[in-house]
DNA sequence: AAGCGATTTATTGTATACAAGATTGTTGAC
DNA sequence: GTCAACAATCTTGTATACAATAAATCGCTT
C-alpha cells in the first residue's frame, strides 16, 4: 500500500482519537519527522484529508484540524438525516432477505448491548446497525455518501454523553425503523430515519455548544 | 492563486466540455508539458480531481477521467434527489423574502429562454435556478453538497438531447416547486423536487445506456 | 515607550532527481 | 504460430533542493 494512503488512515485515527485537537496546527516538517518520511507523502495524505473536511488547508499557511460550529454540526446532520433517510426508503423496497436477517441481528445485538454497562460495545453495535442499513439501499454510491459523513462526525460523537434515556428512546426507534423497512413502507422507514437522525444531531449540537468556547 | 488551483479549474474544464473523454488516460509528464509546470501540482490538481469524483487514480497506474456506468448514473441522481429534496423542503420554511424573489426571478428566466431556440441559454437559466434553491435552504453544508454533485453529473447532461417536450414538463414542475416553496409546504417541495431529479435521471440513464457501449 | 517598518526566519509551494513497480516488447522454446 | 519468461522502458511514488510568501522579531523613529 502507498505510504501516503497508510499516513492518511493514521492521520485521521490520531485526529478522530482526539490525538491532535480541532483547531491544531499539523506541520508538514513535524510530521515528515514523526513518521520519518518526506513531506511530500505527508502533504498528500494531508490533501486527502481535506477532501473529507476533516483538516482545513489554509493557502500558504498551513493545514489545520477543522473544528465544526455549532452550526456546521447541525448542518452535516441535516444532511446526514436526508441521506440516512434516503437510504432507508430505498432498503424499504430493495432490501434482500439475508440483509433483513443481518439488520434483525443488528438490532438484537444493540438491544443486548444496550442492557449490559459496556457503552463502548454499545456505540459499535449502533454503528453497525446504521452500516447495514446503508448497505441495504443498494445504492454504492448513497451507501459511501453515507459512511463517509458518519466517519466524519465520529470524532464529534465519541463527545456525546452516555444519557441512559436517550439508548433506551434510541432502540425504540431502531425497532420502528426494523418494522419499517420489514414491512416494505419506505414513507415511514424514512420518516424515522430521518428523525432519529435530527434527534441525535440536537443532543450532539446541545452538548457542543456547551463546551466549544472556540467557536 | 496557488498553480494547483488553476490546473485543477483547467483539466476539469477540459473534462467536463469534453476535451478529455471518460476512460482517457491523463499522463502527468504530459500534461506537466503542457501546461508549462512540473508534475508536482499536476498530481495536486488530479488528486483534487479524484476528490471530486471526476477521475479516478489507480495505484501505480494513473489517472483516468471516471466514466460512469448506467448504474452510477442512477445512483447519483438518486442521492441527487435525496439532497435536492431536502434543499427544497428546508428552503420551504426558512427562504428569505429577497431569496423568494430571486427564484421567481429564476423560474421567469427559465420560461422565457424556454421560448427562444437558444439550448445553451435555456441550459444555464435552468442551472441558475436550482442553485437558488440550494442557497435557499439556509444550510451552506448542504449547498454545497448539493453544488458539487450537480457539477459531477454536469459532463453528462451536456451529452442529453434537448427534447422540447420535456422542456414544458420541466418548466411545469418548476412551477409546482416554486409555488410549494412559496405556500412554505415542506412537504410538497420535497416531493416535487425528488421526482423532478429522478425523471432527468431516468432520462438521461437510457440516453447513456444507449450510447455507453464502454460500461 | 510605543508604533511602524524592514529584515530575518520559518513554512508552504514548486521543481527536479531518484527509486520502485508495472507494462510492453522481444526472444526463445515448444 | 503461440505462449511464456525476461528485459528494457516508461510511469508513478518518494525524497530533496530551491523559490516564494507570510509571520515574527528586531531596530529605528517619533
Amino acid at each position: 500500500m502507498r505510504r501516503a494512503q497508510v499516513l492518511r488512515d493514521a492521520l485521521e485515527q490520531d485526529i478522530v482519537t482526539g490525538k491532535f485537537r480541532p483547531g491544531d496546527r499539523l506541520d508538514e516538517q513535524s510530521l515528515a519527522a514523526r513518521f520519518e518520511v518526506s513531506r511530500t507523502p505527508i502533504r498528500e495524505a494531508l490533501m486527502q484529508l481535506a477532501s473529507t473536511g476533516l483538516v482545513e488547508l489554509q493557502a500558504r499557511r498551513g493545514a489545520f484540524v477543522a473544528s465544526l460550529s455549532f452550526k456546521d454540526v447541525v448542518e452535516r446532520f441535516e444532511v446526514m438525516a436526508a441521506l440516512e433517510g434516503m437510504c432507508g426508503a430505498l432498503a424499504a423496497r430493495r432490501i434482500t432477505e439475508a440483509m433483513q436477517r443481518e439488520l434483525e441481528k443488528a438490532h438484537e445485538d444493540c438491544v443486548r448491548e444496550a442492557s449490559q454497562e459496556n457503552a463502548d460495545a454499545y456505540y459499535y453495535a449502533n454503528e453497525r446497525f446504521h452500516h447495514v442499513i446503508y448497505e441495504a439501499c443498494q445504492n454504492i454510491f448513497l451507501a459511501e455518501q453515507a459512511q463517509q459523513l458518519h466517519a466524519r462526525l465520529k470524532p464529534y460523537r465519541r463527545l456525546q454523553l452516555r444519557a441512559r434515556s436517550r439508548v433506551a428512546n434510541s432502540l425504540a426507534e431502531h425497532q420502528g425503523i426494523v418494522d419499517a423497512i420489514h414491512a416494505g413502507d419506505s414513507d415511514r422507514a424514512e420518516r424515522l430515519l430521518r428523525e432519529h437522525i435530527l434527534i441525535q444531531g440536537e443532543r450532539l449540537a446541545d452538548f457542543i455548544a456547551s463546551f466549544d468556547r472556540a467557536a
